[in-house]
DNA sequence: CGGGAGGTTGACAATCGTCAATCAGAGTGG
DNA sequence: CCACTCTGATTGACGATTGTCAACCTCCCG
């Protein structure tokens, strides 16, 4: 242990050097961040809306989201998130939370204290830039799910997700584009979709007649027509900013 | 004009110095920034989706909404800006425009090169700190607006959306709690809610029908009871963090 | 082999959308 | 000052996407 660098982060360290360049200084820096690990069980909440948070947290393995219960007791998931995200340093830079933070399979997040995560910020600039690259990127996601949600019928809304999570799947190193395991049931697609488990099962069913999906095992998406999916799902990938690297550095 | 402070870009440091403490050189840094005005006239592009970026821009008076348009051709507007927000830091730190920002009514503008606001944003950790902050906070709305689509119906929805103007432009300066101009058309109250402008109309009289709202001019909207109007539209305003000052500084 | 979570299906209800006509208010030019 | 015009608001009739309820099925796991 001693003397060796940890490599517990490196997740971490992968998805910020996607954006921006990142030297071995930086690498480091954030390879040496100090952190506790902690496990989490399928449905466990990592953060609850409400609490006051101290850490920002690192997804190393497994699936979580965010989601929100309103009045009525709907929930609403806001984000999937898969390994090397960062899940809240909203949650952690804000002082209260203001939505939950759920483990989506059995999973392990790295906690960082919060003076950490903005020291490491604000002292290594690369590195503070991608950070906040990566929020503004969660935002851009959050804008193509106001818009999914707000004016896309069903079929469209839900071949727009599968999409997303190709890519996303793909970029993190998990799964094919069109073949990926999304350990999600029919009622959080519906929670992600604004519908309900019933009306997802139907469109599904659907979009498998059209031969636009195939679903194998309970678990995996196989994606017929990439193109044609993309096309009912009116997606066009530009929101996730994936081939976006370096804008000139500060 | 020599040797004076240009004051221009003021709204900003008032809306950066809510939740971040800035001292005299951080707030002169701010008004220092090299920037250029322009005029928009209502419903005039400042950004449209798929443009290269490369200003901030920060709204000097008037109103300006984000958006984004479907595939079917509807419009889902994203959020709504008021004097002194920050519009597009996403748009010029991410390469490609993902969204359009347009004038809601006749606005000016003050365009920041980029470069000029990242130096900021790093040579001055407290502005930057404000700025993350500020970035977060607009997500965190992002978030509720995908629980208001997905998750609440027209009424919910709507009465929602009211006390959330209520509160924000009352922080700006703007208005009362209970009373306030909303310079917004039911067809893009339809496009902030995920509805159509003859169920805003519909859902709109029903409100009035109920005392919740009253509806002197065409765009004053006077709330009868806030308590209620609140309840009704499922408002928290905690996902705002309004009240959040200072948490420790980096 | 039993239990349970989650998937599937049908019948029916309801919120919300569509289409289209009409109305009201603000700005403009004669 | 008044007709004119245009945008946006209002209303009604009707249709459709999506939700609700409830039963049943199926796979997975101990």
């Amino acid at each position: 242990m001693s003397g060796q660098t940890d490599h517990t982060l490196e997740p971490l360290v992968r998805k910020l050097a996607y954006r921006v360049r990142l030297d071995d200084a930086d690498r480091d820096a954030i390879l040496q961040l100090p952190y506790r690990t902690r496990r989490l069980e399928r449905r466990e909440f990592l953060v609850r809306e409400g609490d006051r948070n101290t850490h920002s947290s690192v997804l190393l393995s497994g699936f979580a989201m965010r989601n929100k219960i309103v009045g009525g007791g709907a929930r609403q998931i806001l984000a999937i998130h898969v390994r090397g995200e960062m899940m809240d340093l909203q949650n952690s830079l804000l002082r209260t939370a203001d939505h939950s933070v759920q483990a989506l399979t059995d999973a392990k997040v790295a906690l960082v204290p919060r003076e950490a995560m903005l020291k490491l910020a604000f002292e290594w600039p690369h590195v503070g830039k991608a950070l906040w690259l990566d929020s503004l990127v969660d935002a851009s996601v959050f804008r193509e799910w106001i818009a999914n949600v707000g004016r896309r019928d069903a079929r469209t809304r839900i071949a727009h997700l599968l999409c997303e999570f190709s890519l996303r799947l793909n970029v993190a190193g998990l799964g094919e584009e069109c073949q990926y395991e999304l350990p999600m049931t029919q009622e959080e697609i519906a929670d992600c979709t604004g519908l309900t488990s019933v009306h997802v099962n139907r469109t599904l069913k659907a979009l498998e007649e059209d031969r636009l999906i195939e679903r194998q095992s309970r678990r995996t998406v196989v994606i017929g027509d990439w193109r044609k999916l993309a096309d009912v799902g009116d997606f066009d990938s530009a929101y996730l900013h994936l081939d976006e690297n370096e804008p000139a550095l500060a």
